[in-house]
RNA sequence: GCCGACGUAGCUCAGCUGGUAGAGCACUUCACUCGUAAUGAAGGGGUCCGGGGUUCGAAUCCCCGCGUCGGCUCCA
């Protein structure tokens, strides 16, 4: 049988050959450092033999070949993790243990009254480190699925016996599972489908990270689990290294940037409620400004609608029976209200509040809405969940002929803001969930034009089956944190419910009465998530056009401090957003604080520049670029302001 | 909401097996008047998250709340 290497030639081996003898074959160097083989794609145990089928294109990997090398010693170090949790915890239950990005993590569920946090790690780690030097082997077995169900019945591990039982009952009818493949390592035999590295000598370097509950089959419904995450590579410093990026990213936090900066903070009396402090404010008007004028010059019309209504609306929007969970209810003069959890039907008000001509349409109204809702407490996390939320919103009221081109211009507008701030965000099309209003029909029809947006704009874009919305689907625009998670933040969402409920109507062409289509959109999600991944994104190193201070002014000694004022008022008149810093101290030490609050621009100003009547200006990050005149300087940096310059690098 | 951890000055944190609180930074005052990332000295500042309990005595031990952090579920 011959195969393809990587660089175009063939390879012969003998029939039944294995991986092994693949790179055994190929030179006695790569027979050492081989971990495993992958054919056509698919990674294989270097003991099992090759495939025979396909266009067998062969690769051997070993430790240089990247995130699938990693892999391998990941899940090995799962399975030595889950062999010694056997040992030390006797009547642990063990689920499930993969790799995942960057790691692995193991589910267990510990005998009654046990549990485990990151001081007993230690002890775990120092029990794997000695089934690692004894470098015992990985050996695959594929067995009847009798006699494994027999196997873990007999051990009490009904994780795995249900794991099996599912494996059969869902496999099609054309192909039945008959067998699965248990993988020993020691004394340790875990149900797995693999593939694994030839023995647990080369996991090299790992380390157990936290410890966190988890939902067997991540079902709320079930038991929590233990879940203890871990990490692996092929040497002590690439560990280091990754332990290193992980503090790194945890600087760009803008929990801690938020502080750090006086952008916002939160205050135990009103938990998920952020407090905007005079410098977050200033990046929060940036970004409205900004969403304001683009908004105006793609035809929305700015509104503003109350917070509190009578339940009715939300009993008539859909609201109190698929969304109360989440709402906030009070009582006004023994009138039941509730706080608006979404804006779409205070914007139906305003639609409904007059006769509306196919000639007015589409109607697109924008708003800096305020919602709340009350996500658990569990869930909060900065700015980036919070029950105060200010969505950037907006509802368009179309005709059926102009749905596709409206969802077309969001995603236009969506794409121009993202750009803006060097964004790359993942679409995902989100599908009807189990809770819904409306018909399967409504349903069919709403996806259908999504996708055919998506597809005349060619946008690439994931299927999120489930997660529309109760009343539509949707195309949620992603982005990820400084430690890796992913948020969403804008989001277009068609809807053919919510007029149907509110019964909102048109006279068409014909004189008759038509039912509009209904678009939420909002680009931002909101303005505290958006901020927040911002913050991250740059570091606190905000673009000019949105730093909280824009420019310091920096007096050499106290003489200068008059000419320093005047310089910071003609700069404010100028719309520039600047300070003066008159304390009585060096100007090495007034540079060093404003660097470390990130100011965009240094103007120090001494003996020099006060008698020719310029700024000696200092670039964050760059540093010392000589002296100007004011207005030179004014010029520049009103460049930058007005042209909404990226002028920091991402973080 | 669920699992685990944590909660001491504005911030970052120390405070061993119980004996009524400490550092650095920040802040205030004074002196210095300084040229591109920290001038020096002195001083002020704490219901040790809240409430119960054990104890002669609790920041420290126990219980119950609240909040935060990491996950899970959920979500903009």
């Amino acid at each position: 049988m011959d195969y393809l290497l990587p660089n175009g030639d063939p390879l012969e081996l003998p029939d039944g050959a294995t991986g092994a003898d693949a790179a055994a074959a190929i030179g006695p160097g790569l027979a050492r450092a081989a971990l495993a083989v992958k054919v056509d794609g698919v990674t294989y145990d270097l003991a099992r033999p090759l495939p025979t089928h396909g266009e067998r294109r062969l690769e051997v990997l070993t430790e240089r070949s990247g995130e699938q090398a990693l892999e391998l010693i990941r899940h090995d170090a799962a399975h030595v993790f889950a062999e010694a949790m056997l040992e030390l915890y006797p009547g642990v239950k063990i689920a499930i243990g993969p790799p995942i990005e960057s790691g692995f993590y193991y589910d267990l569920d510990l005998p009654a009254g046990v549990s485990i946090n990151e001081d007993d790690f230690p002890a775990i780690e120092a029990r794997m480190r000695e089934h690692i030097e004894a470098d015992e082997p990985f050996l695959r077995e594929d067995v009847p699925v009798a006699v494994a169900l027999d196997r873990y019945r007999g051990e009490g591990q009904p994780y795995k016996v249900e794991l099996i039982e599912d494996l059969v009952s869902n496999a099609p009818a054309e192909a039945p599972v008959e067998t699965v493949s248990l993988y020993t390592n020691g004394s340790f035999v875990d149900l797995c489908r693999g593939p694994h590295a030839p023995s647990t000598r080369r996991i090299k370097a790992f380390k157990l990270q936290s410890v966190a509950g988890a939902y067997w089959r991540g079902d709320s419904k079930n038991k929590m689990l233990t879940r203890v995450y871990g990490t692996a590579f092929f040497s002590d410093k690439d560990l280091e290294q990754h332990l290193e990026r992980l503090e790194l990213a945890r600087r760009n936090d803008h929990r801690k940037l938020g502080r750090e900066l006086g952008l916002f903070m939160f205050s135990d009396l009103s938990p998920g409620s952020p407090f905007w402090q005079p410098h977050g404010m200033a990046v929060w008007n940036a970004l409205a400004e900004l969403w304001r004028e683009q908004n105006g010059a793609r035809g929305y019309r700015e509104v503003k609608t109350p917070i509190l209504y009578d339940v009715e609306l939300w009993k008539r929007s859909g609201h109190w029976d698929k969304y109360q969970e989440n709402m906030y209810f009070t009582e006004v003069e023994e009138r039941p209200m509730g706080l608006k959890p979404m804006n779409c039907p205070a914007h139906i008000q305003l639609y409904s509040a007059a006769r509306r001509s196919y000639r007015d349409l589409p109607v697109r109204y924008s708003e800096q809405g305020l919602v709340h809702r009350h996500e658990p407490s569990g869930t909060l996390h900065g700015l980036l969940r919070v029950r105060h939320i200010t969505q950037d919103d907006a509802h368009i009221f179309c005709t059926e002929d102009q749905v596709e081109d409206e969802v077309l211009g969001c995603l236009e507008f969506g794409a121009f803001i993202y750009e803006l701030f060097g964004f790359e965000a993942r679409l995902e099309l989100s599908t009807r969930p189990e809770q819904r209003v409306g018909t399967d029909a409504m349903w069919d029809h709403a996806e259908a034009a999504l996708v055919r947006a998506l597809e005349r704009r060619g946008l690439a874009y994931e299927v999120n089956a489930g997660d529309g919305a109760f009343y539509g689907p949707k195309i949620d625009l992603h982005m990820t944190d400084s430690i890796g998670r992913s948020w969403q933040l804008g989001t277009v969402q068609l809807d053919y419910a919510m007029p149907e409920r509110f019964g909102i109507t048109y006279t068409g062409e014909d004189n008759a009465e038509h039912r509009p289509v209904m678009v939420h959109r909002a680009l931002f999600g909101s303005f505290e998530r958006f901020i927040g991944i911002l913050t991250e994104h740059f570091g606190g190193e905000f673009p000019v056009w949105m730093a909280p201070v824009q420019a310091i002014v920096l007096p050499i000694s106290d003489r200068h401090n008059a000419y320093g004022e005047s310089v910071r008022a003609r700069l404010a008149a100028a719309g520039v957003r600047c300070e003066l810093d008159a304390r009585g101290e060096s100007a090495g030490r007034k540079i060093r604080d404003a660097e470390r609050r990130r100011i965009p621009f240094m103007l120090v100003v001494g003996d020099r520049e006060q008698e020719s009547g310029q700024v000696g200006v200092r670039e964050h990050r760059a540093g010392d670029t000589g002296a100007v005149s004011i207005e030179a300087f004014l010029q520049h940096i009103g460049e930058l302001i007005s042209t909404l310059a990226l002028t920091t690098p991402a973080a």
